[in-house]
DNA sequence: TTTTTCATGTCAACATAGTTGACGTTAGGA
DNA sequence: TCCTAACGTCAACTATGTTGACATGAAAAA
Protein backbone atom coordinates (compact mmCIF):
# COMPACT_ATOMS: atom_id res chain seq x y z
CA UNK A 1 0.00 0.00 0.00
CA UNK A 2 1.52 3.60 -0.97
CA UNK A 3 1.27 5.77 2.47
CA UNK A 4 1.20 9.91 1.59
CA UNK A 5 1.48 10.51 -2.14
CA UNK A 6 -1.30 7.88 -2.96
CA UNK A 7 -3.80 10.48 -2.77
CA UNK A 8 -4.60 13.90 -4.00
CA UNK A 9 -2.02 15.67 -0.89
CA UNK A 10 -3.79 18.79 0.58
CA UNK A 11 -3.29 21.43 -1.92
CA UNK A 12 -0.09 22.82 -0.58
CA UNK A 13 -1.01 26.34 -0.89
CA UNK A 14 2.30 28.78 -0.98
CA UNK A 15 5.65 28.33 -0.51
CA UNK A 16 7.07 28.71 -4.22
CA UNK A 17 9.31 30.97 -5.06
CA UNK A 18 7.83 33.93 -6.44
CA UNK A 19 9.45 34.80 -10.18
CA UNK A 20 6.50 37.46 -10.79
CA UNK A 21 4.93 40.25 -9.07
CA UNK A 22 1.55 38.55 -10.50
CA UNK A 23 2.81 34.70 -9.11
CA UNK A 24 1.23 35.65 -6.24
CA UNK A 25 -2.43 36.55 -7.74
CA UNK A 26 -2.01 33.66 -10.55
CA UNK A 27 -1.56 31.14 -7.68
CA UNK A 28 -4.46 32.70 -5.88
CA UNK A 29 -6.75 32.08 -8.85
CA UNK A 30 -6.01 28.87 -9.11
CA UNK A 31 -6.64 27.55 -5.10
CA UNK A 32 -9.52 29.83 -5.31
CA UNK A 33 -11.40 28.26 -7.92
CA UNK A 34 -10.62 25.04 -6.23
CA UNK A 35 -11.43 26.53 -2.80
CA UNK A 36 -14.52 27.09 -4.28
CA UNK A 37 -15.84 23.99 -5.44
CA UNK A 38 -14.40 21.58 -3.08
CA UNK A 39 -17.04 21.38 -0.91
CA UNK A 40 -19.70 21.01 -3.39
CA UNK A 41 -17.48 18.28 -5.75
CA UNK A 42 -17.75 16.63 -2.11
CA UNK A 43 -21.14 16.81 -2.19
CA UNK A 44 -21.60 15.89 -5.25
CA UNK A 45 -19.73 12.85 -5.00
CA UNK A 46 -21.41 11.76 -2.29
CA UNK A 47 -24.36 11.26 -5.10
CA UNK A 48 -22.54 9.78 -7.65
CA UNK A 49 -23.21 13.10 -9.76
CA UNK A 50 -19.93 16.08 -10.51
CA UNK A 51 -19.42 19.69 -11.82
CA UNK A 52 -20.70 19.13 -15.22
CA UNK A 53 -23.92 17.33 -13.74
CA UNK A 54 -23.68 20.12 -11.57
CA UNK A 55 -23.52 23.19 -14.17
CA UNK A 56 -26.69 21.24 -16.63
CA UNK A 57 -28.48 21.67 -13.16
CA UNK A 58 -27.30 25.20 -12.37
CA UNK A 59 -28.23 26.25 -15.86
CA UNK A 60 -31.70 24.92 -16.45
CA UNK A 61 -32.77 26.21 -12.99
CA UNK A 62 -32.07 29.55 -13.79
CA UNK A 63 -33.92 28.80 -17.35
CA UNK A 64 -36.72 26.59 -17.36
CA UNK A 65 -38.03 25.03 -20.61
CA UNK A 66 -34.73 25.64 -21.88
CA UNK A 67 -33.58 23.92 -24.66
CA UNK A 68 -30.62 21.55 -25.46
CA UNK A 69 -29.08 23.40 -28.11
CA UNK A 70 -29.00 26.68 -25.39
CA UNK A 71 -28.08 24.59 -23.02
CA UNK A 72 -24.89 23.87 -24.92
CA UNK A 73 -24.29 27.25 -26.17
CA UNK A 74 -24.44 28.63 -22.52
CA UNK A 75 -22.16 25.62 -20.91
CA UNK A 76 -19.80 26.29 -24.14
CA UNK A 77 -19.22 22.31 -24.59
CA UNK A 78 -20.18 20.34 -27.70
CA UNK A 79 -23.52 18.97 -27.85
CA UNK A 80 -22.16 15.08 -27.38
CA UNK A 81 -20.37 16.06 -24.20
CA UNK A 82 -23.88 17.08 -22.59
CA UNK A 83 -25.19 14.17 -23.72
CA UNK A 84 -24.13 11.36 -21.64
CA UNK A 85 -24.42 13.65 -17.96
CA UNK A 86 -28.12 15.14 -19.67
CA UNK A 87 -29.07 11.27 -19.74
CA UNK A 88 -28.13 10.80 -16.72
CA UNK A 89 -29.91 13.32 -15.05
CA UNK A 90 -32.96 12.40 -16.67
CA UNK A 91 -32.66 8.23 -15.96
CA UNK A 92 -32.23 9.73 -12.37
CA UNK A 93 -35.48 12.01 -12.63
CA UNK A 94 -33.66 14.90 -11.12
CA UNK A 95 -34.95 16.72 -14.83
CA UNK A 96 -37.63 16.13 -17.31
CA UNK A 97 -37.94 16.53 -20.94
CA UNK A 98 -40.99 17.25 -22.84
CA UNK A 99 -41.80 18.33 -26.21
CA UNK A 100 -43.89 20.37 -26.63
CA UNK A 101 -46.79 18.87 -28.94
CA UNK A 102 -46.25 21.82 -31.87
CA UNK A 103 -42.73 22.78 -31.43
CA UNK A 104 -41.66 19.38 -32.18
CA UNK A 105 -38.13 20.28 -33.12
CA UNK A 106 -36.32 20.28 -29.48
CA UNK A 107 -36.65 18.89 -26.14
CA UNK A 108 -37.67 21.30 -22.98
CA UNK A 109 -35.63 20.84 -19.78
CA UNK A 110 -36.93 21.46 -16.67
CA UNK A 111 -36.06 20.27 -13.39
CA UNK A 112 -38.15 18.26 -10.90
CA UNK A 113 -38.12 18.77 -7.35
CA UNK A 114 -35.65 16.02 -6.33
CA UNK A 115 -33.16 17.88 -8.94
CA UNK A 116 -33.87 21.88 -7.49
CA UNK A 117 -33.57 19.96 -4.02
CA UNK A 118 -29.95 19.05 -5.30
CA UNK A 119 -28.85 22.29 -7.13
CA UNK A 120 -29.91 24.32 -4.02
CA UNK A 121 -27.71 22.31 -1.96
CA UNK A 122 -24.61 21.94 -3.85
CA UNK A 123 -24.78 25.68 -5.21
CA UNK A 124 -25.21 26.74 -1.76
CA UNK A 125 -22.03 25.00 -0.85
CA UNK A 126 -20.22 27.16 -3.13
CA UNK A 127 -22.27 30.51 -2.15
CA UNK A 128 -21.48 29.69 1.21
CA UNK A 129 -17.65 30.51 0.51
CA UNK A 130 -17.85 33.32 -1.43
CA UNK A 131 -20.26 34.63 1.68
CA UNK A 132 -17.98 33.78 4.35
CA UNK A 133 -14.94 35.20 2.03
CA UNK A 134 -17.18 38.92 1.50
CA UNK A 135 -18.10 38.84 4.80
CA UNK A 136 -14.76 39.06 5.83
CA UNK A 137 -13.58 42.10 3.67
CA UNK A 138 -16.94 43.80 3.60
CA UNK A 139 -18.51 45.39 1.07
CA UNK A 140 -16.12 47.56 -0.87
CA UNK A 141 -14.09 44.62 -1.23
CA UNK A 142 -16.44 42.71 -2.52
CA UNK A 143 -17.11 45.16 -4.98
CA UNK A 144 -13.58 45.42 -5.68
CA UNK A 145 -13.52 41.35 -6.30
CA UNK A 146 -16.54 41.59 -8.44
CA UNK A 147 -15.02 44.09 -10.79
CA UNK A 148 -11.44 42.64 -10.95
CA UNK A 149 -13.48 39.35 -11.63
CA UNK A 150 -15.28 41.04 -14.58
CA UNK A 151 -12.91 42.49 -16.56
CA UNK A 152 -10.81 39.23 -16.16
CA UNK A 153 -13.80 37.24 -17.74
CA UNK A 154 -14.47 39.53 -20.16
CA UNK A 155 -10.58 40.05 -21.41
CA UNK A 156 -10.82 37.26 -24.20
CA UNK B 1 -21.24 19.65 -40.88
CA UNK B 2 -22.63 21.13 -38.44
CA UNK B 3 -23.11 24.18 -38.23
CA UNK B 4 -23.27 26.30 -34.86
CA UNK B 5 -23.22 24.16 -31.89
CA UNK B 6 -20.38 21.39 -32.84
CA UNK B 7 -17.57 24.05 -30.79
CA UNK B 8 -17.69 25.05 -27.71
CA UNK B 9 -19.77 28.34 -28.27
CA UNK B 10 -18.27 31.54 -26.25
CA UNK B 11 -19.12 31.68 -23.28
CA UNK B 12 -22.54 33.52 -22.98
CA UNK B 13 -21.80 34.89 -20.12
CA UNK B 14 -24.48 36.47 -18.57
CA UNK B 15 -28.26 36.34 -19.13
CA UNK B 16 -29.03 33.65 -16.54
CA UNK B 17 -32.01 34.61 -14.47
CA UNK B 18 -30.26 35.10 -10.76
CA UNK B 19 -32.24 32.96 -8.16
CA UNK B 20 -29.23 34.43 -5.59
CA UNK B 21 -27.67 37.48 -4.38
CA UNK B 22 -24.65 35.37 -5.01
CA UNK B 23 -25.43 33.43 -8.42
CA UNK B 24 -23.36 36.71 -10.30
CA UNK B 25 -20.42 36.10 -7.81
CA UNK B 26 -20.56 32.24 -8.69
CA UNK B 27 -20.74 32.61 -12.43
CA UNK B 28 -18.08 35.23 -12.05
CA UNK B 29 -15.50 32.95 -10.68
CA UNK B 30 -16.38 30.39 -13.54
CA UNK B 31 -15.89 32.69 -16.31
CA UNK B 32 -13.05 34.63 -14.43
CA UNK B 33 -10.89 31.05 -14.53
CA UNK B 34 -12.03 30.45 -18.40
CA UNK B 35 -10.46 33.81 -19.12
CA UNK B 36 -7.26 34.00 -17.13
CA UNK B 37 -6.52 30.37 -18.71
CA UNK B 38 -7.85 30.61 -22.07
CA UNK B 39 -5.25 32.46 -24.07
CA UNK B 40 -2.43 30.21 -22.38
CA UNK B 41 -4.09 27.27 -23.00
CA UNK B 42 -4.79 28.09 -26.74
CA UNK B 43 -0.94 29.10 -26.87
CA UNK B 44 -0.29 25.61 -25.19
CA UNK B 45 -2.01 23.64 -28.01
CA UNK B 46 -0.41 24.94 -30.50
CA UNK B 47 2.82 23.45 -28.76
CA UNK B 48 0.68 19.79 -28.14
CA UNK B 49 0.93 20.48 -24.83
CA UNK B 50 -1.73 21.50 -22.17
CA UNK B 51 -2.86 22.49 -18.62
CA UNK B 52 -1.21 19.77 -16.99
CA UNK B 53 1.85 20.47 -18.32
CA UNK B 54 1.93 23.71 -17.47
CA UNK B 55 1.16 23.28 -13.95
CA UNK B 56 4.53 21.18 -13.87
CA UNK B 57 6.53 23.64 -15.88
CA UNK B 58 5.50 26.16 -13.52
CA UNK B 59 6.36 24.76 -10.45
CA UNK B 60 9.40 23.33 -11.51
CA UNK B 61 10.61 26.68 -12.31
CA UNK B 62 9.95 28.05 -9.02
CA UNK B 63 11.72 25.30 -7.31
CA UNK B 64 14.43 24.17 -9.57
CA UNK B 65 16.40 20.56 -8.33
CA UNK B 66 12.38 19.74 -7.00
CA UNK B 67 12.20 15.66 -6.33
CA UNK B 68 8.80 14.56 -8.06
CA UNK B 69 7.60 13.22 -4.75
CA UNK B 70 7.11 17.35 -3.65
CA UNK B 71 6.45 18.14 -6.95
CA UNK B 72 2.97 15.62 -6.93
CA UNK B 73 2.42 17.02 -3.45
CA UNK B 74 2.58 20.97 -4.59
CA UNK B 75 0.02 19.53 -7.54
CA UNK B 76 -2.10 17.83 -5.46
CA UNK B 77 -2.44 14.85 -8.10
CA UNK B 78 -1.11 11.43 -7.62
CA UNK B 79 1.87 10.07 -8.59
CA UNK B 80 0.30 8.15 -11.63
CA UNK B 81 -1.26 11.00 -12.61
CA UNK B 82 2.00 12.63 -13.06
CA UNK B 83 3.66 10.55 -14.74
CA UNK B 84 2.67 10.66 -18.09
CA UNK B 85 3.05 14.57 -18.53
CA UNK B 86 6.26 14.46 -16.66
CA UNK B 87 7.19 11.94 -19.53
CA UNK B 88 6.32 13.91 -22.11
CA UNK B 89 7.92 16.80 -21.22
CA UNK B 90 10.83 15.05 -20.54
CA UNK B 91 10.70 13.33 -23.74
CA UNK B 92 10.40 16.63 -25.30
CA UNK B 93 13.55 17.97 -23.52
CA UNK B 94 11.57 21.02 -21.69
CA UNK B 95 12.62 19.15 -18.59
CA UNK B 96 15.26 17.27 -17.44
CA UNK B 97 15.77 14.69 -14.59
CA UNK B 98 18.84 13.90 -12.90
CA UNK B 99 19.77 11.34 -10.25
CA UNK B 100 22.53 12.99 -7.73
CA UNK B 101 24.86 10.06 -7.60
CA UNK B 102 24.67 10.03 -3.72
CA UNK B 103 20.68 10.44 -3.34
CA UNK B 104 19.86 7.69 -5.96
CA UNK B 105 16.22 7.24 -4.26
CA UNK B 106 14.51 10.58 -5.98
CA UNK B 107 15.41 12.50 -9.42
CA UNK B 108 15.63 15.90 -9.24
CA UNK B 109 13.77 18.03 -11.89
CA UNK B 110 14.98 20.95 -13.47
CA UNK B 111 13.66 22.97 -16.60
CA UNK B 112 16.01 23.18 -20.03
CA UNK B 113 16.21 26.34 -21.76
CA UNK B 114 13.16 25.82 -24.00
CA UNK B 115 11.37 24.49 -20.90
CA UNK B 116 12.08 28.00 -19.41
CA UNK B 117 10.91 29.90 -23.12
CA UNK B 118 7.35 27.59 -23.07
CA UNK B 119 6.70 28.17 -19.01
CA UNK B 120 7.63 32.51 -19.24
CA UNK B 121 5.21 32.88 -22.39
CA UNK B 122 1.91 30.38 -21.38
CA UNK B 123 2.47 31.94 -17.47
CA UNK B 124 2.84 35.18 -19.60
CA UNK B 125 -0.39 35.03 -21.33
CA UNK B 126 -2.13 34.80 -17.75
CA UNK B 127 -0.24 37.76 -15.72
CA UNK B 128 -1.26 39.42 -18.94
CA UNK B 129 -4.80 39.33 -18.12
CA UNK B 130 -4.61 39.96 -14.72
CA UNK B 131 -2.23 42.87 -14.87
CA UNK B 132 -5.04 44.74 -17.56
CA UNK B 133 -7.70 43.89 -15.03
CA UNK B 134 -5.87 44.85 -12.03
CA UNK B 135 -4.99 48.16 -14.05
CA UNK B 136 -8.60 48.87 -14.72
CA UNK B 137 -9.46 48.54 -10.91
CA UNK B 138 -6.21 50.05 -9.52
CA UNK B 139 -4.02 48.75 -6.33
CA UNK B 140 -6.95 49.00 -3.48
CA UNK B 141 -9.04 47.02 -5.62
CA UNK B 142 -5.88 44.56 -6.27
CA UNK B 143 -4.95 44.10 -3.14
CA UNK B 144 -8.88 43.48 -1.99
CA UNK B 145 -9.37 40.95 -4.74
CA UNK B 146 -5.89 39.52 -3.66
CA UNK B 147 -7.68 39.40 0.08
CA UNK B 148 -10.90 37.55 -1.00
CA UNK B 149 -9.08 35.03 -2.86
CA UNK B 150 -7.11 34.51 0.05
CA UNK B 151 -10.32 34.12 1.90
CA UNK B 152 -11.86 31.69 -0.28
CA UNK B 153 -8.52 29.72 -1.29
CA UNK B 154 -8.49 28.87 2.91
CA UNK B 155 -11.80 27.76 3.51
CA UNK B 156 -11.60 24.31 3.48
C1' DT C 1 -46.98 19.54 -53.27
C1' DT C 2 -42.47 18.00 -53.36
C1' DT C 3 -37.87 18.77 -52.40
C1' DT C 4 -34.27 20.52 -50.05
C1' DT C 5 -32.10 22.33 -46.25
C1' DC C 6 -30.79 22.65 -41.67
C1' DA C 7 -31.33 22.67 -36.62
C1' DT C 8 -31.62 19.01 -33.52
C1' DG C 9 -30.38 15.18 -31.06
C1' DT C 10 -28.18 10.37 -30.78
C1' DC C 11 -24.63 6.87 -31.30
C1' DA C 12 -19.85 5.28 -31.93
C1' DA C 13 -14.95 5.95 -31.69
C1' DC C 14 -11.27 8.24 -29.76
C1' DA C 15 -8.06 11.46 -26.68
C1' DT C 16 -6.74 13.08 -22.35
C1' DA C 17 -6.41 13.52 -17.36
C1' DG C 18 -7.35 11.59 -13.60
C1' DT C 19 -7.99 7.37 -10.41
C1' DT C 20 -6.32 2.51 -7.94
C1' DG C 21 -3.63 -1.53 -7.92
C1' DA C 22 0.66 -4.03 -8.45
C1' DC C 23 5.33 -4.09 -8.50
C1' DG C 24 10.55 -3.33 -8.72
C1' DT C 25 14.23 -0.62 -6.66
C1' DT C 26 16.71 1.98 -3.25
C1' DA C 27 17.68 3.92 1.38
C1' DG C 28 17.70 3.83 6.03
C1' DG C 29 16.52 2.23 10.69
C1' DA C 30 15.95 -1.87 13.89
C1' DT D 1 21.67 -7.82 8.01
C1' DC D 2 16.90 -7.46 7.19
C1' DC D 3 12.68 -5.18 7.09
C1' DT D 4 10.09 -1.34 6.09
C1' DA D 5 8.78 2.52 3.68
C1' DA D 6 9.62 6.02 0.05
C1' DC D 7 10.13 6.45 -4.79
C1' DG D 8 9.00 5.74 -9.27
C1' DT D 9 6.98 2.91 -13.24
C1' DC D 10 3.58 0.11 -15.65
C1' DA D 11 -1.15 -1.55 -16.51
C1' DA D 12 -6.05 -1.15 -16.23
C1' DC D 13 -9.97 1.57 -15.52
C1' DT D 14 -13.21 5.80 -15.20
C1' DA D 15 -14.84 10.20 -16.56
C1' DT D 16 -15.10 14.21 -19.37
C1' DG D 17 -14.32 15.98 -23.22
C1' DT D 18 -13.51 15.84 -28.54
C1' DT D 19 -14.96 14.70 -33.91
C1' DG D 20 -17.51 12.10 -37.22
C1' DA D 21 -21.63 9.94 -38.95
C1' DC D 22 -26.26 9.79 -39.11
C1' DA D 23 -31.51 9.82 -38.22
C1' DT D 24 -35.38 12.90 -37.82
C1' DG D 25 -38.52 16.60 -38.06
C1' DA D 26 -39.63 21.69 -39.44
C1' DA D 27 -39.60 25.02 -42.37
C1' DA D 28 -38.51 27.17 -46.58
C1' DA D 29 -37.89 26.91 -51.61
C1' DA D 30 -39.03 24.83 -55.87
Amino acid sequence: MQKKTSHAAGLHRASLKKLHDLDAALELMYYGWRGMTLSADEYLATLGLSRPHHRILYVVARQPDISIGSLIEILGISKQAVNRPLGLLLERKLLISKRSPEQHRSKLLRLTEAGQRIEQRASGYERKVLREAFDRVGPPGAAAWMAVMGAIADSN
